[in-house]
DNA sequence: CAAACGTTTTAAGATAATTTGAAATACTTG
DNA sequence: CAAGTATTTCAAATTATCTTAAAACGTTTG
């Protein structure tokens, strides 16, 4: 991975300093990782997902439960869910004819990040 | 919002222990902040942007070196760099023709929640 | 000032995510 | 087992995001 042909010299300079282009390189994360990464973030990245798992964070709740907090129809919820279940975020187990959901480990461990985030998240 | 005619009876115990629903939802963040919080969220979901986030974690740049790093065509770079600039992720300074771009603040803070994530985020 | 350079914008097309309503599933109860 | 309830799936329509190539912009250099 060679330089382009002209950059700034003090920017080369830096560079230089840290060891090289590849050296930089090679403490960003492999695109596999990165697209892992990415798939979480997209999960998170609508409003009505984030307020299911916030709500998930305080209580488990049945999808009828769920429904009612949001003001969304079946069909949709259901869809949002599905996406947060793929991205391992949150689980359910069946009782009778309710579904109940809950976070996952990792789904509790993502909303205490946005939580920890929320006084820099207004910027 | 009266909890649904039905709900599993220990789920319904375990809300009233919480001091009833209404109580459960005034903890969650509010319609604003979900879309704030969204918004972050999208433009860190796509791998291209997260890899120019953690290569400006290390090194500011211009956007030939941007280009070099993500092997990407300038129109591409520049809307994917539009969307970091817009969530107020990055910044960048003109120095000639060059403009040369490194992380806000805020956009260095959410790197490094996602360094520290970065086990977890492997699940 | 013309040519070159680094970068951004634009508009069109391609792809992906979301919404909607209807139908399907699966469990429970009378 | 028929009817009811909770939930999911499906396919079609809508909307948003991403990609591409060409053109435009502003700065520097000969």
């Amino acid at each position: 991975m060679p330089l382009p042909d002209n950059i700034p010299a003090d920017m080369e300079r830096e560079i230089n300093e840290k060891g090289g282009i590849e050296s930089i390189i090679s403490n960003i994360p492999d695109e596999k990782s990165l697209e892992k990464m990415a798939g979480i973030h997209q999960a998170l990245s609508d409003s009505i997902r984030l307020k299911i798992m916030f709500f998930l964070h305080e209580q488990r709740a049945c999808v009828c439960l769920l429904r009612q907090i949001t003001s969304l129809a079946y069909s949709k919820l259901s869809y949002h869910l599905k996406i947060l279940r793929a991205a391992d975020l949150i689980t359910y187990e069946k009782n009778g004819n309710y579904a109940i959901y809950s976070l996952t480990d990792f789904g509790r461990f993502c909303v205490e990040k946005c939580v920890t985030a929320s006084g820099n998240y207004k910027r």
